[in-house]
DNA sequence: AATATTAGTTATCAACATATTACTATCAAG
DNA sequence: CTTGATAGTAATATGTTGATAACTAATATT
């Protein structure tokens, strides 16, 4: 017995060294053991801080929930225009899931056993409002004269929640969160422009 | 001891049971038990049809792999032109989907232990080859003078995966497959609007 | 009808995972 | 310095899972 660390030190250990391994081998396959592993710890010490396994996926859950709904809250916040509003919300959006790359896996994690507690509840209510906002910036955009008026917002909206869907698809696949960041603008511009009541700028832009 | 069903049914029936329990509760958390329970059989007369349970897997992902690859040969093979060739191409793979729910939980799963063998291998090759003929259905679309010449074919491949995977997302959480057959086409062909020369007809088509 | 093949069962193992209990050593406060 | 609280350990109970060995009975072939 080395080191002895205070308990909101260790459980903050815990909890990022979960969502590490999540992120490398699923969070489904993530033993407390291998976590107590990586720490330096044997395996019931984890049951110091959490009565139940399923408690440090919860703790998981709020706090990426929380960093969705930041983000959300942090592009509302700005004052810019409903285009680039919606432009921040998204980029924002794929920087959040860079940081915690494992955040995609929890979105399509079945709950557990009798359904006792669905633990990634609070990441599907994230999502959720993370999907309103999409369709309010595409609505106000399509007020602002950014959009065809004959827009679909909620159509819109899922068109541009699979340019994250399918950045997120190709960093699950080739476990690089870079990608994100790399592509993620270029083909969201290319996206929108495909929104636009006329094409010119985007198109003239791109094109020979 | 009742009946007793030939190797090669008893195998396909393991099979679609495995598929039927990886869509409900996750791949990872099937165990060769379930499958046996499932059946009426006992857990260890899955070893008589398989020596290693990752066999089971393996087995399931060529198959999938090759529903992939049979709807990207039907679409080629189709007499259509590129627009209709690309939708057929698309559209036949959210059915591909429809039937094998499954399958985007294959696509996200990790290898097992030390790398031994790649079970989903298969299915990353089958779409691998699925975004190819995307691109060069995109690239025949544009040379056939569908979508404008500026048009990055990479870029477009990738917004156009990105409908699927919105769908899937969508169908993943819901727990619904019939999402898919219900909004693809919609979804794809505002997506594909975005990339006209000239939006008259389906913006005319939308807006009042 | 006799026989070989093999799908399936029973019993069992080893490995691993969650969780509990009792003990111990560290740290901070009095 | 003493002491109370608690982070951590050792040991262990309990359950699940993948896998093997030996046996049994259904099926097909001769």
């Amino acid at each position: 017995m080395r080191i002895r660390k205070s308990a909101v030190d260790r459980k903050c250990e815990i909890e990022q060294t979960a969502l590490d391994l999540a992120f490398k081998i699923g969070p489904s396959q993530v033993s407390t053991g291998m976590i107590a592993k990586e720490l330096g710890l044997t395996q019931p010490a984890i049951y110091r801080h959490y009565p139940k396994k399923d408690d440090i996926w919860a703790a998981i859950a709020l706090h990426l929930g929380t960093r969705i709904d930041e983000n959300i809250a942090l592009s509302f916040a700005s004052g810019l225009a409903p285009l680039d509003r919606l432009k921040k919300l998204v980029l924002g959006h794929l920087h959040v899931v860079k940081e915690n790359p494992a955040l995609p896996d929890f979105m399509v994690l079945r709950d557990k056993t009798n359904g006792h507690i669905v633990v990634q509840d609070s990441i599907h209510d994230a999502m959720e409002a993370f999907r309103a906002a999409l369709v309010s910036n595409v609505k106000a955009a399509i007020g602002a004269g950014h959009f065809y008026s004959g827009l679909d917002e909620n159509d819109a909206a899922t068109l541009i929640f699979g340019v994250i869907q399918s950045l997120v698809l190709r960093m699950m696949v080739t476990r690089n969160p870079a990608i994100l960041m790399k592509d993620g603008p270029r083909l969201l511009d290319l996206q929108l422009a495909g929104f636009t009541p006329t094409r010119e700028t985007s198109r003239e832009a791109v094109s020979d």
